[in-house]
DNA sequence: AATTTAATTTAGATTTTACTAAAAATTATT
DNA sequence: AATAATTTTTAGTAAAATCTAAATTAAATT
């Protein structure tokens, strides 16, 4: 399988969460940075590889040959971003890009070694959860911090916005995952919250706790 | 840069320790399994970027540029095998083809913070030198086995030859790099040798001499 | 329901890398 | 030095991935 071929998968697989019936290719070609009609060649090969489920105008599901790929490419994405993190040093604003690399690497055994390595950790330092070998996904019990309730105590789990200046934002707040947050106060007129991170008063907008995932 | 250029660069930096006056088209091509047509293809479009000194049938160079650009490139890989040896607990015969795709993963920092995570290692699991980031590489004096006198004391610091065979072969006579070397005796005729490897005796072809350094 | 708008696909071209087969240049041999 | 053998290059082709522009299909609007 190629670079190309992985990354299109990949980007399924991701689209796929948000629409299961059914992926548009305009959708792929704008995750992707590319044009529809590339995408529409490329859903043919893997058509013909029987990693998708396509046919003209219909948009794009995975076979489950394909979402077993997708998941492994989406487990080396993560496992390198906690070794980026973890054992680098790296900012968890940093990892992103070089992981988009590391992903396609293509040995079985550096990936089962670099799992036991890092501890067989289950979350990506976005809190995002890493498939098991065997494709398993850990399902947690998290919400928006938007959809959250008043005056109860939650913990920071993950970000939705896994970019740059979010992340940064994040940081410059001193909110990390782990972090304590409680309600303590939410203005009707446009959801600004007025929240308590680690004991800390701090007065949050909108798209911020549109962002943040809590438990 | 792309992929297939770095591979070509890295080919002709190892062809050219043997070879400074120029390396061959066909020794590339042998090198790199390809045919020699590619690798004329290739030497213009390096010539053109200033990486490479080409001119037709006469052979090629790197130019300062290139020579800078292939040893990051043998930096990369040399320092990635120190990880998967040391850290992930790879044995030094599984480590080539995997570093063969590190190498090529491109951010400057990963590759300052795996230096300093590893403590920045000065050789790489087989003995071989890490450049480093200046492209400075460390000169040792080294001799092979087969070169070295009767009843002195030696010591393994490397190996010519890395094929996993070869390797493979070190591991079952429990040689390793650092193991004291002694030659008992000499046959003249096969330059077959005895040898004290840390205190016990062993029996080693000239193949094999031929393939290991000490110091 | 017809028409406009938007999304998608097709057709044809481009870039990168590498191939085969033939031609040209170099090196080796007689 | 002439010829043979080898090496290298050229010319033309191929596969993968992408693009532009035009054509087609689907969806939205009047």
């Amino acid at each position: 399988m190629t670079t190309s071929e992985e990354n299109y998968l990949k980007v399924i697989y991701h689209l796929s969460l948000a629409f299961p019936k059914g992926v548009n290719t305009n959708a792929v070609a704008g995750m992707l940075e590319t044009k529809a009609s590339s995408v529409t060649d490329m859903m043919k090969k893997l058509n013909d590889k029987e990693l998708v489920n396509y046919q003209k105008y219909q948009g794009v599901t995975l076979t489950s040959k394909g979402l077993h790929f997708a998941k492994m490419i989406v487990r080396k994405h993560r496992l390198w971003e906690v070794f980026l993190v973890d054992k680098l040093g790296f900012q968890w604003d940093e990892v992103h890009e070089i992981a988009e690399e590391l992903e396609h690497i293509k040995s079985e055994t550096l990936i089962q070694k670099l799992e036991e390595y890092l501890g067989f950790p289950m979350f990506d330092p976005h809190g995002d959860p890493i498939p098991s070998a065997a494709g398993e996904i850990k399902k947690i019990n998290k919400l928006l911090l938007a959809e959250a309730e008043l005056n109860k105590d939650y913990q920071c789990i993950g970000v939705k916005d896994s970019s740059t200046e979010f992340l940064k934002y994040l940081d410059k707040q001193k909110i990390a995952l782990g972090s304590l947050v409680k309600i303590i106060d939410k203005e009707d007129f446009d959801d600004t919250l007025t929240v308590e991170i680690d004991g800390k008063p701090l007065t949050i907008s909108n798209k911020i706790s549109n962002n943040l995932y809590v438990q």
